[in-house]
DNA sequence: TGACATAATTTTGAATGCAAAATTAAATAT
DNA sequence: ATATTTAATTTTGCATTCAAAATTATGTCA
């Protein structure tokens, strides 16, 4: 056998461990929209064979991330601008539901970490290193949604954002943009920390409102879709 | 072999079938919370091997049907009422947002469908004719959520729509609940006709929150969770 | 008899095998 | 040469098989 061994999986089990890394080589790119899913390459690349691969690409099927035809395979679903204006509203209800269930919820020392990330954010942006700020963004996001303690609602987030990361990852922002984003970031880490449930909801609402014409924007430019 | 065939499938992908399947024996409450899924007896009843009902089984799992433990199969996900209150808020978020869509989108001849639906309904209601009732009252959900246009928003709805309705199924009504609800449904004809967004959208989020308390009192009296 | 160990059985996870469908390649006719 | 069959190949969907794990049954000894 001439395969490459070092990528092959160990522990649990094969067709959960798959839906994760599908769900990485799809979200960084390295399966690209409208593709069809290369089964038998990627079976050998991880060296499993077909049936926990197949298992895998039913759940992500259902996740929306991959489109199956019957007797024809899987394709990665294409990421278009309807379809981010589909998602982002969706998302939008759910980052402001999220917005004020941790406000109900959330501890001092939570808030004092997402404060935490978001001066160490801040301080990314100054330097411009977007990849760095990109991290503590997510990190904040991920923080409050963890807040919220409702593992139904971080789940179906989890779903749908991995839907549009891809997209986010391909999108970068003008200066403007860029500034606004911060200028939102302050007023979510107020709103955090005065406990105001229904203006964190409203402030996330629009923050991500902001990213969808951002990604959205860069769709159109570069259409492929 | 002695098993009845009258069950077999014929159409389309087996394990897309068996999905629909699956989710009407557990939403029917054929199979109960927590009891383990009879993997072999239900391969049996419905003629097909082990590989499509378990290709079922991990999406149902990934919508939080079933849940599955490493080399010990899978199981009913139990409805505990924790459980419903995680997952209501969710919902409640979703059609508010589809009640806002809707009375952007709707025509007139979905309203005029909607009002149908509605006065039906009402007919049912004054002769207690509950099953018809039901029937009528998710028609007019369901006609509202496809007004909403969007079907990111209608998957995840209907994912978490599963996961309840087993519980509604069980909990029957008061009288002073069942006339409260149909009073409501007197405000969403009201605001729908009217177009007023974000009105359907508050109503049809506490309609849902009354929903919950129904549901959940009967689950805190019939404890089992 | 009851606690523990050991063997038989069942269940589970995943690989392999096989037939039908779809795709590609080759061949024939126009 | 181009369109149209026809044949070869690949891919897909599902059944079957197999090994490992878990469960149950049986046996042993205090």
């Amino acid at each position: 056998m001439n395969i490459t061994m070092d990528e092959a999986i160990v522990r649990r089990s094969l067709h959960d461990e798959l839906v994760e890394r599908l769900q990485r080589l799809i979200i960084e790119g390295e399966l690209t929209p409208g593709e069809k899913v290369p089964e038998k390459e990627l079976c050998e690349r991880y060296n499993v064979s077909r049936t926990p691969m197949r298992e895998a690409l039913k759940v992500l099927a259902s996740e929306g991330l991959v489109t199956l035809t019957p007797n024809r395979g899987s394709s990665v679903t294409a990421v278009t601008v309807d379809d981010l204006e589909e998602v982002f509203p969706v998302m939008g209800a759910l980052e402001a539901l999220s917005g004020e269930l941790a406000c109900e919820k959330i501890t001092d020392v939570e808030i004092a970490a997402i404060s935490k990330s978001h001066h160490e954010m801040i301080g990314h942006y100054k330097a411009k290193r977007l990849p760095e700020y990109f991290a503590a963004n997510e990190a904040i996001h991920t923080a409050i949604l963890k807040a919220a303690r409702n593992d139904t609602l971080a789940a179906q987030h989890r779903m749908l954002s991995a839907r549009v990361r891809r997209a986010r990852y391909l999108a970068n922002m003008t200066r403007e943009r860029w500034e606004k984003a911060v200028a939102e970031h302050e007023d979510i880490l107020a709103a955090l920390e005065a406990r105001d449930g229904r203006k964190l909801g409203i402030i996330l609402k629009h923050h991500l409102r902001n990213k969808l014409e951002t990604v959205s924007e860069w769709l159109k430019a570069n259409d492929r879709g």
